[in-house]
DNA sequence: CGACTCTTTGATCCTGATCAACACCGGTGG
DNA sequence: CCACCGGTGTTGATCAGGATCAAAGAGTCG
């Protein structure tokens, strides 16, 4: 995917956003923004929009580029990357691009994981929201904290320990968003995002997994992986 | 060094402070509290206690104690421990122990290495200073920042680079407080402490230092190195 | 002088990167 | 329908950087 063909993508998805963010939204138990319909967030629905379907590897927001809008990823995975390392990852339901109180401008690319749509919230309409309500202000107070605690921590611990805790960390976000479910974890992206993301070659994660496989904590299937014994990957 | 031990050299170093601050002191041109005798900051020198000696291993400060005072390193060095892992370590003339604006107390422990001598700032003193002159409290400000900049880097690059530039940050920072001196660079820690500084073993730190030399970059003495060809070490 | 600690140096081991071969899969064109 | 193809994932072989362990200097302090 070219980068004349990834922008192009983009402006053709941004030019038709729908409006429909309501109870009946089949995300919005899931929904971040309104935290499964809190009464106080509710006008949150009025300023968004729906914006897709954005392909594998097109760009949502460039690096330096003027903040002009935060996301929640409606279907599909999105990943941030800068410094040519892949930042963090954004699960259906959670809201990103909430960075740069200061600079006013995106400080890293957000990039499509596959097919995904993404709900968009313009900053000036979330900025005028902030004003007449605490409670959504200290909500997007709140999830920029969290966005920068899920960002790619120092890079400490054996490739071992790290891939344990990658995976319990995207079933906790699951469960969060999506309340208790399944032990199954999608891993859409590449071996190669992981491995960026984590710190390590592709192979090593393949490795890694491949591991955890024979000691029988998970199962691995062609777009994911089964957590068999969470209790294992804890410890 | 036992902690009781410690602790009593701590309180008995603590109970006869002198105050001596002022032009003739022999490190004034050195010290980063007056920042070699600027006359906006002279009312510094009206608070300032020293406090000494304390000896290797003494604690200075301890964790999660209330923040009381600040301190510049007077003679000798001082390190800050934390997770068990050294997280900066304090040069003559250095200003530190100034972090905790939130929390309110220190989140690391300041130990002495070797025979030392410090200059005690008041919290309470420089606060009152910081009321009535913001050159005071800009200066305070930009040390806060210098030392939070100080303390221990993500542990990338390899072993050889960060030995590097290890030695680099101390001759630029002996530089910055003495002015452009001799090449010599005074190691009085040990090589443990800078193998946890710089997150290798001490033994590493020994073999690349010995490669360093075998290279011609540098010599090692008894007490710390001489940089022979600095620009083998920036490049 | 002797006990002790710290540094240096050698030998070995372990982790994970790198390189290469191969399997697998979805698409594309005959 | 099947052969082909490029991309991705898996797996094996090899390699390099450092950790670890051990033993031998070198101070240092009593």
């Amino acid at each position: 995917m070219s980068t004349a063909s990834a922008l192009a993508s983009q402006f053709t998805a941004a030019r038709r956003p729908s409006i429909c963010c309501n109870a009946s939204c089949r995300h919005a138990a899931v929904c971040e923004a309104t935290q499964g319909g809190d009464p106080t967030l509710l006008d949150m629905r009025q300023v968004v929009e729906r914006v897709g379907p954005f392909s594998e590897g097109d760009r949502l927001v460039q690096p330096d580029a003027p903040h002009r809008a935060a996301f929640a990823v409606l279907s599909g995975l999105a990943k941030t990357v800068g410094d040519g390392r892949v930042l963090a990852f954004h699960l259906p339901g959670e809201l990103f691009a909430l960075d740069v109180p200061r600079t006013q401008t995106h400080s890293a690319s957000v990039v499509a994981v596959g097919k995904t749509w993404f709900c968009r919230f313009p900053r000036t309409a979330t900025d005028a929201l902030c004003e007449h309500s605490e409670a959504i202000a200290a909500h997007l107070r709140a999830l920029r904290r969290r966005e920068r605690a899920f960002t790619r921590r120092a890079t400490d611990g054996s490739a071992a320990e790290r891939v344990k805790s990658f995976l319990l960390e995207l079933l906790d976000r699951r469960r969060r968003v999506e309340g208790i479910g399944s032990g199954f974890i999608p891993l859409p992206m590449s071996r190669d995002d992981i491995g960026s993301y984590l710190g390590m070659s592709a192979a090593t994660v393949t490795r890694m997994l491949a591991r955890l496989r024979s000691e029988g904590s998970i199962a691995i299937r062609a777009d994911g992986v089964d957590v068999l014994q969470e209790a294992s990957l804890r410890g």
